[in-house]
DNA sequence: TGCGTTTGTCAAAGCGGTTTGGAAAGCACG
DNA sequence: CGTGCTTTCCAAACCGCTTTGACAAACGCA
């Protein structure tokens, strides 16, 4: 059903039924009821494709999630983040179109997305050092949030973040005031940004108290169940071994619980864990006692409030950038206790 | 940049440029050349949306992802299996629409999509009981494909499933031929149509052995971490408690062995977990040796098969519907083992 | 050389909406 | 009754591309 067809069923000319359904004033209230009734009792929806064309806009957004190279994994914070995404956009009639590339590719997804005109705005992913995202984009004039931030440039764009470095630095700080010494972190890759921040909360806090990182209690890798079991059984293997663990999300604490359990450790008396809770829907850190101790923040929140933000940027007039940075709760679970002096 | 421009630019016409690029016969080999090189020194793309317009085709596949109403918890599967099918569209030139609409407002989504004319097609996710979208989309005339499959009706739409009754019971069988005889499954939500199968299956298994399923040993829940946690509780709590535990996911897995470990119980030694393995990215069931034993079928390689299925029926001439039955394999891990005919 | 066929290119008509610039109708006023 | 304002509706242009039908140029053949 064209609105040709259907304005022609009314009587009506396209223009008089158009402006009826898009609320604009100059139609009688009642031609306008009659419109709308007729709309409901007919199903008809104007065309998507032909109003974006008209408009020029496309009331779309886009994501591009990568997919790393080698082991094709997605992280699966996305599905969250984009969970809450994706009820901002819904609410406010925009549509979500996501593109899943091989991490190498990611450029061209972002240009193919800004040339052919789909969509209105971009949330940027993952951030990493040395971006090259953002002086892409910055380059097509399209409006963008980035979740996370781009290292060392904190200018002129919309962010939404945690307080990384600030998180993992009480974090760390817990385990210490407990007595720890031996801490390791499990990370994510190094040039992930978060990665990057989280890490240097950790040394800081040690630096701190006069103690120095050691190289060996710091593994960067993807932030798998897997990964972070291997990372924990090889430390555990060393001479000094850790008393206590850093986990980038609850996934790696699980390989840690697992890693321990194969060595008859207890977790939260033989060895502390702390972790950093995305709060995803599927695994949420305990109900009313937490599972692990934990930094945490919402990251379908994030998703919620970047969309927000991009939606404002789109349709708004040019607002200063929206700068926000988290700070996460601190919560305290059984995965975390005084360190053992005899050990 | 607009085509027309872009012809001018080339001193063709707009026709001539668009043939060239879409790869019709009717240009000159050396035309074609030029214009190809000028676009990409001038980084012409055709406007999407002005092209679906004009063509009917919006080179686009929509998925509706269902948040429960309650939780908010979208299914991990999801992003793996989207990783799966975006990968597909991409090289296919397809773009991926999301919808991520609360469980009641599905209908309007599916709606939505098939009105506005966006997309080319559809994939269906987590078909229930008496599913009204079959129905509704059967009536729109747009091409779909069910990731799993509607009870009751397996005629003239195309899906790809796992075997998921015979996946089940051949674990039943498994744990069966290890001496158990109180088999307890953590299923999904019993209207589910994958969980009804799974059901079957291993009350099927029992009752070939002479077993009466006891209701008390199955749970039917959100798949969640702690779910599975407060179900395997409750059910050691038991005057009679399993000797092993059927879990729908890695992720119940791994409730269930934190609620073992809970009462000091071994996996594999004490108690036999079984779980349905949707091989994800991020949470792998061990390297070489699976840590669980597991029926497994890679979720990633089923959205890729969806999308291809999706997209051979929108291009292709009316094909007969295509059905995929997927048998899982069954890998040995270290979470069974026999029967402790003491306990 | 003349005529019918390709071959390569183009003008113009959609696709299904939105929006601009009027026009007709209705009303008040002198 | 003519004039000036509103109110309500409409015709037509436009968004940027694809595609049909037509046309000029080049070609083959008698």
């Amino acid at each position: 059903m064209t609105l040709k067809e259907f304005s022609e069923l009314l009587g009506l000319s396209p223009t008089t039924v158009s402006r009826a359904l898009g609320g604009y004033p100059e139609v009688r209230e009642e031609t306008r009821r009659r419109v709308l009734e007729a709309a409901r009792a007919h199903g008809y929806r104007p065309n998507r494709r032909a109003a974006a064309l008209a408009t020029g806009r496309a009331m779309a957004i886009g994501h591009v999630i990568p997919t790393a190279l080698n082991h094709e994994m997605v992280n699966p914070v996305f599905a969250d983040f984009i969970a809450g995404a994706g009820d901002v956009y819904a609410r406010a009639g925009y549509d979500m179109l996501l593109s899943v590339v091989p991490d190498g590719d990611e450029l061209r997804a972002y240009r193919h997305m800004a040339n052919t005109g789909n969509v209105d705005g971009l949330i940027v992913h993952g951030p990493r050092a040395d971006d090259p995202r953002l002086g892409l984009l910055r380059a097509t004039g399209l409006p963008f949030v980035v979740h996370g931030r781009i290292p060392g440039d904190d200018t002129d764009y919309s962010f939404v973040d945690v307080d990384n470095r600030r998180a993992f630095g009480r974090a760390a700080d817990l385990l210490l005031d407990l007595g720890h010494r031996r801490i390791a972190l499990l990370n994510g890759i190094a040039t992930m940004d978060f990665a990057r921040r989280r890490r240097d909360g950790v040394v800081g806090a040690l630096v701190a108290r006069g103690i120095e990182a050691d190289p060996a209690l710091i593994s960067a890798t993807e932030m798998t169940e897997h990964a972070a079991h291997a990372a924990t059984r090889r430390m555990l293997d060393l001479a000094d071994p850790p008393t206590a663990f850093l986990a980038s999300s609850l996934i790696m604490g699980i390989g840690v619980r697992r890693a321990l359990g194969d060595r008859g450790l207890t977790m939260g008396r033989d060895v502390s864990v702390v972790i950093h809770d995305d709060m995803l829907g599927y695994l949420t850190n305990g109900t009313e006692v937490p599972i692990f101790t934990a930094t945490r923040s919402s990251v379908r929140a994030a998703g919620r409030r970047c969309a927000e933000i991009l939606l404002a940027r789109i349709t708004g007039d040019s607002a200063p950038p929206v700068q926000e940075v988290w700070e996460c709760e601190l919560v305290l679970g059984g995965s975390t206790g005084p360190a053992l002096t005899g050990a």
